[in-house]
DNA sequence: GATGAATGAGAATTCATTCAT
DNA sequence: AATGAATGAATTCTCATTCAT
């Protein structure tokens, strides 16, 4: 499965660039400018720590003691702003995965053809796995499993995101760019798939990349777009797979 | 990602079919005959046991106790067929992969078409979800997530079934049945992919089924391997990329 | 045990009727009146608070932060205001309690019979708890139970209600208004822990009364009175209580 | 209020006497014999020492870990036996409750006269207190504050009592025993009240007595019941009921 | 005076693992 | 082999109290 964090969504692949993660930007001599972080600053400090110890530990192996002290706070002040550690990956969660699919559905409202959505898609996807893989490992490792059995209505979200590729298959198909033999609900699981399967390897490090890694996922991202739209067969196959 | 259990290769779609589990068949009247279980037995009985309650409550959420409950056995019997709970997953694991990736190596091995091979592997998986949709989760929700980091071979293991995939895939491309313009190591993971994530979708219940379930897996398996091969678009496009 | 709050001592037993306790008369649009407060007044305000709060949920079980929330102010300033929980618990004892003994005091200075005196207690310690229960509430269930081990000076307090009442029985038989043959120090208890125990049992709600409450407590206290100076045999019962 | 432990009921005042506890006969060489106790064994161990120490600290003063220090063991095998610290102080209430009650029932079934049955009475409460007086501590100070909110039906069991001596009373005004004009049910709070008072004195320590416990005991129970039936009035005690 | 963010000691509770029987 | 009592380290969570503004 697959959700992501900060998509800014841009038309290109140009945006496959370096990023990375500083979460505490330690000990600036803060007179007052830094008692003067306001709660909710806080709060967010808090929810950076915890990604990047949950993308490290896993949920269940990270303690809320972990979180504090990657924050440089107590701990009791996690409670402060949490009510517990389910609460913070609810909200890592509710705040990620939102902006995700603004940035999705943004994309699906362009006027573009289907195959430059798709590749916008592909490279907002795959990009944001290269600029901040601590999230997309918690997004994808450590949520569900956790709140599948707790919360339904969450799952509805996940699938939120279904819909909206599906819907621009169906754009797709309607336009005469698509085959319509292939029902769209069923066809955008294999493409979200396809690209599910290529950040899971590389958050699983099973895909080991030689040289330029932008290149690496701006190849990846033309390959899932077009084997999705072309197909793997030399054959151009004349007729409809009766 | 994709990884499942039991897997009986049979070239054509009708494994399909139902199976069930019935993991501890309660207290049958057992003078002796449940006393004469062999130590084999138990621990078989303790793994069964534990996949079922691994795939319930996750596995950090299963406590020793809760395996022991369901397999009806005193919980301090666990730690005479196991280390630790740790040793449990793995186990199950290493079974459970180990004949998975041997099916899959029967079918590359036969002699058909890389298409019906693909078939075959999509039928082997989906089915497998089907008629063990516990083996599944625990496969992949529990297991990799929980030993990844611990455990770096283990993922070699994993990769296995992506290099059997490329090698049907490298095959077509040399028997030209398949477009060499596309990394097979690559476009394996597109298939495998869509695979799985038909699969994690049944298992988060976010695609839902009316009418007969074998149906849908068989018109699914078929779904992913058209796609695959043929492509989404419409247009035919006539020539190769020379 | 008995304690009671704020008594106003008067002879007859007029004095039970409606009160009510409304601690914080909330939102009054307060743009200079509120602050304008003294902090005698803030101090108060917290008191109060506490009683109510104490009442509901048990010391222990009262964060300083209720009470702070009860106030409508921030529980910092709790703390401008008292050392510490305790000496909120402390402060509402000495207060109340002295109050309380003052009155029974003044009731045993007067000059009329013991019966008399001995209604205006009972009358008194009623209405007490008809009108502030939650201070009954505090004062018997939350006080002494709290503090008994640590300050052995507060019992020493508490002792004195039982010295006034002795007193006043000493008084009587000297007077010949009462049998002689029973220890007025013993005697007190039994008086007391009737009132008591009718007291607690409201507070606990195990007497459900139908009709007027106040009526109510006039025959509890009568009763009470009548069976300490006449006794329940019926034998000797040479005239009614009329 | 008054609840009391481990009541044989007898009918005269011979029971009071001497007794004490002795939680845990520590280290008797124990080859075999002591991990042979039960489970029942260890969980009476627990009762007992939580009995102890909640009269010591109090309930909310009481952690786990004293308990299992007093009945030297694991703390964690509290938890074997317990949910947790509320079922214990629970568990304490329903057993000891339990008791008192039959005690309480007998006494007033048993053919004799209304004021050999409040002697009886009498004689068990305060005999209660002399012999464990850490469990009347538990009964009176722990349990109620605990569970009143919680728990309105045990506060129905507590009211059994009242009740029971309500009915013995109501049985002596039928027989002629006892005067009319008093309802039974308030007279009955009298008569606890008085008995309650004395024994919640004797706990908080606000009662020296001098020279024989016992002795006191007695005279007292004989003073509630003599008072109780015959009133302190000096007027008409003319003759005794004889 | 007033605020509420920050701290951290303290207590409850869980549960893998050991071990005597 | 089988049992389940016993252990205690590890962790979460609470909340009184302090403190900078």
């Amino acid at each position: 499965m697959l959700r992501l964090p900060r998509w800014k969504h841009e038309s290109s692949m140009s945006e496959i660039q370096q990023s990375g993660t500083k979460p505490s930007t330690k000990k600036k001599s803060l007179g007052a400018a830094d008692k003067s972080r306001s709660g909710a600053e806080k709060r967010r400090l808090i929810i950076e720590s915890a990604i990047n110890v949950f993308a490290e530990k896993g949920y269940h192996g990270t303690r809320i003691s972990d979180i504090a002290k990657h924050a440089e706070i107590a701990y009791g002040l996690v409670y402060h702003y949490f009510k517990n550690k389910e609460e913070i990956l609810d909200t890592i969660f509710l705040e990620r995965w939102g902006e995700f699919i603004s940035a999705m559905r943004a994309i699906a409202a362009d006027g573009r053809g289907v195959e430059d959505k798709l590749l916008s898609i592909a490279a907002v996807i795959l990009s944001a796995h290269r600029t901040r893989p601590e999230w997309v490992k918690v997004l994808i490792f450590e949520i569900q499993r956790t709140q599948r059995f707790a919360d339904p209505e969450r799952m509805e979200v996940v699938g939120e995101l279904f819909r909206v590729i599906a819907d621009i298959l169906r754009e797709g198909q309607a336009r005469g760019e698509l085959r319509c033999d292939l029902e769209p609900d069923l066809a955008c699981y294999i493409f979200i798939g396809g690209l599910d399967i290529v950040v899971t390897s590389r958050v699983l490090e099973l895909i080991e990349i030689e040289g330029d890694e932008g290149a690496y996922y701006v190849r990846m991202a033309r390959t899932v777009v077009d084997l999705f739209i072309n197909g793997m067969s030399a054959v151009r196959q004349g007729s409809e797979p009766s």
